[in-house]
RNA sequence: GUGGUCGUAGCUCAGUUGGUUAGAGCACCUGGUUGUGGUCCAGGAUGUCGCGGGUUCGAAUCCCGUCGAUCACCCCA
């Protein structure tokens, strides 16, 4: 026996439909709200995170997929979405602004649980370019759009950390902070003091939740038109009944973002989707200066709360003469007709159950050349013209 | 990367202090019954007991290692 690889999936009857379904309704949403489907290589220049996602970052240094090829390239698979599109644009779309939408794998060598896979499913969208409020609200409104079309009950949550030179002053400043207050930390947040002292906001460690009450907050130190940015957004979400809640020590993961960041959570605390500004992502790429918003959902996170029954076929066609029954497909399928089938012409009796088992509705037995209405029991003589009716 | 729990048939699980050829239910297959068909009867196929080593006359069972699943930490979508 072959083992699969840790942390992959295989997706499949209930799994395989949900997934579908989430996707269907992902571009039923976005692709028919101006944002244009891209798909970007799987396969990418470690460089290119290595520089978006910042070194120290955790994805960076510890979970890339990251290999040699036969020409020497330092490759990765592509722990993320967003920096590929940065890189398109940059290639091929520098003086436009443009929305995009992606859905598909990513890759992070982390210990799998539950929510959490190393080849796992993003779909997203980003506007880049010229960007302003607008820009903002629509990420976020048409997201909504998206979630609740999945009929999921979910609290917005939005945040500003400044612009990168404010978070850097702020930063030093946390970190004085805690210094003087290091023997109060837990043992991870000690750990994180020296490199990612901002995500010590993030410990749901009650030994630290004192320390990080009393912590210095990051509205202090932003800057006057990032307040301003901030300050429109949450009016604009007012005025159109958008509720959300700020928390200030929401900081996202990637080093790249600025000013707005945001959350989807729900009830269980699980984090079905998140995104933010990155005004500065291109420049720090080197590749141009422009602008950039885009919120990614976790597929699997979505699908492992949403509950969908199983589709249903319409026909379904028996018999054990498998000239009658090979002449019926042809027939349905000159008149363009889907219907299901046995894979293989097993007992009479079992491809019925079988087909109640589906819950189909109705059964053609091309042995007896008879159509049975399996929701009122009634079986009359089959003639193409019922189904085309129907 | 760290820690807890767990790996026996496609699925859910039994399997006694180590003891013949490893079991049940569901699902599946065949024949019959029913014939308005889904019921019922009879029979059938299916396992590297996660993998590798060790102890033993003998291991699904005990020990060690390893792989995987799951949950949590960490991290993140």
């Amino acid at each position: 026996m072959i083992e699969q690889v840790k942390g992959t999936q295989n997706i499949y009857q209930n799994e395989s439909e949900k997934f579908l379904h989430v996707r269907q309704c992902f571009f039923d949403v976005f692709n028919n709200s101006g944002y244009s489907y891209i798909q970007t290589p799987h396969l990418e220049h470690s460089e290119l995170f290595e520089k978006s996602i910042g070194e120290n970052s955790e994805i960076v240094s510890k979970q890339m997929y990251q290999f040699n090829d036969k020409g020497g390239r330092t490759l990765v698979l592509r722990p993320e979405g967003t920096s590929s599109i940065v890189r398109y644009h940059a290639q091929n779309q520098k003086e436009l602004t443009n929305q995009y939408s992606y859905f598909g794998q990513m890759f992070r060598y982390e210990n799998p649980q539950k929510n959490r896979y190393r080849e796992f499913t993003q779909g997203g969208v980003e506007i880049i370019g010229n960007l302003d409020s607008f820009s903002d609200f629509q990420v976020i409104n048409d997201s909504i759009r998206f979630l609740n079309n999945l009929n999921l009950t979910f609290t917005l949550e939005i945040n500003t950390i400044g612009s990168i030179d404010d978070r850097e002053l702020y930063s030093k400043e946390l970190y004085t902070y805690f210094k003087t207050h290091e023997d109060d930390l837990s043992d991870e947040s000690r750990e994180k003091l020296e490199l990612n002292t901002l995500r010590i906001l993030d410990s749901n460690n009650s030994l630290d939740s004192k320390v990080i009450q009393d912590a210095p907050v990051i509205s202090n130190f932003i800057n006057d038109i990032s307040s301003q940015k901030y300050e429109s957004l949450k009016s604009l979400l007012s005025n159109n009944n958008i509720n959300f809640k700020e928390n200030t020590r929401l900081v996202r993961g990637l080093d790249y973002y600025n000013d707005l960041t945001f959350e989807f959570i729900n009830d269980d605390g699980v984090v079905l989707g998140g995104g933010g500004r990155y005004d500065r992502l291109a420049e720090i790429l080197n590749i141009g200066s422009f602008n950039g918003v885009g919120v990614a959902f976790g597929i699997e996170r979505i699908m492992n709360i949403i509950d969908i029954k199983n589709k249903s076929p319409k026909v379904y066609i028996i018999g054990i003469d498998i000239d009658k029954i090979s002449r019926l497909c042809k027939l349905l399928d000159q008149n363009n007709i889907n219907y299901s089938k046995p894979p293989r012409l097993s007992k009479i009796n079992s491809q019925f159950k079988n087909a109640k088992n589906l819950g189909a509705k109705y059964v053609v037995n091309t042995d007896e050349d008879t159509i049975k209405d399996l929701e009122n029991n009634t079986s009359i003589k089959f003639n193409v013209e019922v189904l085309i009716d129907n």
